[in-house]
RNA sequence: GGCAGCGUAGCUCAGUGGUAGAGCAGGGGAAUCAUAAUCCCUUGGUCGGGGGUUCAAAUCCCUCCGCUGCUACCA
């Protein structure tokens, strides 16, 4: 049987995440691990911090911390989101895990052996007031096309040109704004993937139909134009060290770049997830030769990650020369804005996890996301919006819907699922609809349409609500109790099936909905019989319980404040 | 500058050669079980502009306009 393993982008390090890396790597990789594990499949869903470069060694700086220490809160604080947002990872790990050191040196290893790395001496700035290498964004200057002042090394934010640091006039460091700094020779260690392009060509091109157009139109591009080799190793100190039989000790002292080591970090975490549970080499089962053979691996990311896992670390893979398992659905996402700007982890603009989970249960925000998952193209965040739907397809259209049904059941029929009556015409009419339903809604998971999956999630709740309004158990009860008692009937069982339904994306409101009527497993399953089963699945005469309100609605005035608490994207 | 994506109803978006669609918002009605929640009907678009291919174009081609992203040392 199919195993999935799934991963998620890794989350940098440097502070809590906001709504857009959320969306598009860490919840929709979750959604599509619970409908997996719903289904019956065996899942591992694989998450970590990535920590190295740096970018953390002048965040944990600029908090006056110990790198390790920073991280070691950073990642506290990031896995204290994840699981507020319940995002039911096997293992979150860390990519500065001694599994992950380990494994690096091993892929690093086996492609200088394969021969596809080389030494380069390349010219870096050195800061001696700093006294250390800085990378090209932090060598600020004046810009020599068009003479903004504070232009970064690596490209002017005035007139987007890409530049390189020796270009920059009157150079000094961004960091402490010393001008002592000079050029010195570094060497490093480059990556020869241009040798990869006619494989990666070929493998990219056999995913065409199962990757979003997004993806492999990103790929191309990088292919199109030329793959260069890529410098893998950098002058900081925070990172995997290079070790010293490779290049006869020429890199001592010298650490890999962040992303070389982050993808190998999914490895890594799966191995930290086999040690942390007791399950010993387990974890080569999920990535290496044919114990993994049927295992289909799943990436789940920003566009900004997609050249990374479609380029360098299948280049990482491939070098290597052994078994390792390359992705299988690559899913994409654009960015979700906010209020018509960006969200900024470092501006603080914007929603972020942490801030969320005060004004809202995760499960607002869970579905509300994928309902409006940036797919085809950037989406937009507003507080009006949100607001609006989530209380007319939460509050009114779900939420409303088992209030009604189990509070007149518990009105009319003593609380008990009801004996009487039998199923006719108008049953038959929903079951066939919600079969055709069910079944389109479980292919829209498995391609990962997201958005198109929540119009149809939506569409069965209204469903329930056609019937209820169709069968009007209220009005029958006066002349025919059996026929209102097939309505009621029906209605319970339209509950307990959206509490089956909803579990992926809203498992803790699933859990409730599905607890109203009886008590649920720790994962909800998939219902795969057919609706004619399971809507008629109940034990008569089973005691069912009315839930508290399940959605409580947005007031305007909590919108307005919440307006007024983030602002907008001026910043207001 | 180069490359890529986007532009469809007031709003958010589906639709990639065959009679322009959904949800929300707006209008009308029904119902009264329910969180005033639901259900039915309905108004609304020269599919960014222009040109071309075709029996037929939102869809393919060219061009112009506008927005966004990427451009390899932020991740």
């Amino acid at each position: 049987m199919t195993r999935y393993l799934i991963t998620s982008a890794l989350p940098y390090i440097n502070g809590v995440k906001h709504l857009g890396t959320l969306v598009g790597s860490l919840l929709s990789a979750d959604v599509y691990a619970r409908f997996r594990r719903a289904q019956g499949f065996e899942t591992l869903a694989i998450c970590a911090t990535d920590e190295h470069g740096s970018t953390t060694e002048l965040a944990a700086a600029e908090a006056h911390m110990d790198v390790r220490a920073f991280c070691d809160l950073q990642y506290t604080m990031q896995k204290a989101s994840g699981d507020g947002f319940a995002l039911d990872w096997d293992h979150f790990g860390r990519s500065s895990s001694r599994a992950n050191h380990e494994l690096t040196q091993h892929f690093a290893r086996l492609l200088w052996k394969n021969g596809h790395l080389e030494t380069r001496t390349t010219k870096q700035v050195y800061s001696n007031a700093d006294k250390r290498f800085l990378s090209d964004r932090y060598v600020i200057g004046t810009c020599p096309h068009c003479g903004y002042d504070r232009a970064r090394g690596d490209q002017c934010e005035n007139c987007t040109r890409v530049l390189d640091p020796v270009d920059l006039i009157d150079p000094r460091s961004a960091l402490s704004g010393s001008r002592d700094i000079e050029i010195r020779d570094s060497t490093h260690l480059f990556l020869k993937q241009s040798a990869f392009v006619p494989k990666l060509r070929e493998w990219i091109g056999g995913h065409t139909q199962d990757w979003p157009p997004l993806v492999t139109s990103i790929a191309n591009k990088w292919l199109d134009e030329g793959l260069k080799d890529r410098g893998i190793t950098r002058d900081v100190e925070w990172g995997v060290p290079v070790p010293d039989d490779i290049a006869d000790g020429a890199l001592k002292g010298k650490v890999f770049y962040v992303w070389f080591d982050a993808p190998i970090e999914y490895i890594g975490a799966t191995r930290e997830w086999a040690e942390a549970n007791g399950k010993g080499e387990a974890w080569r089962d999920w990535w290496f030769g044919d114990a993994a053979k049927d295992v289909v691996y799943c990436q789940f990311m920003g566009k900004d990650n997609v050249p990374f896992h479609t380029v360098g670390f299948p280049v990482t893979i491939m070098g290597s020369g052994e078994p390792w398992k390359l992705v299988d659905r690559l899913k994409g996402f654009n960015w979700l804005n906010f209020e018509g700007g960006k969200f900024s982890t470092s501006q603080q603009r914007g929603v972020f996890m942490d801030s969320a989970l005060e004004i809202l249960p995760a499960d607002y925000w869970r579905y509300w996301l994928m309902a409006n998952a940036p797919e085809t193209s950037d989406a937009n965040f507003t507080w009006e919006q949100f607001a609006a739907q989530l209380n007319k397809d939460l509050a009114d259209v779900l939420g409303n819907f088992v209030n009604r049904v189990t509070k007149f059941c518990a009105a009319r029929f003593e609380g008990c699922v009801p004996s009487e009556g039998s199923y006719g015409a108008e049953e038959d009419t929903l079951i066939g609809e919600l079969d055709g339903r069910v079944a389109a809604l479980a292919a829209l998971f498995e391609a990962m349409e997201f958005r198109k999956a929540m119009a149809e999630l939506r569409a069965i709740f209204v469903a329930g609500n056609e019937y209820l309004t169709r069968a009007a158990p209220w009005t029958a009860i006066k002349t025919d109790r059996a026929r209102a008692a097939a309505a009621v009937r029906m209605g319970l069982n339209l509950v307990h099936l959206f509490g089956h339904l909803a579990w992926p994306v809203m498992p803790t409101a699933a859990r409730r909905i599905h607890e109203s009527i009886q008590d649920a497993a720790e994962v909800i399953p998939w219902p795969d019989e057919p609706m004619a089963e399971f809507l008629d699945d109940l034990e008569y005469g089973l005691q069912i319980r009315v839930p508290q309100v399940l959605f409580q609605k947005i007031a305007d005035e909590q919108v307005e404040s919440w307006k007024r608490r983030f602002g907008g994207a001026d910043g207001a």
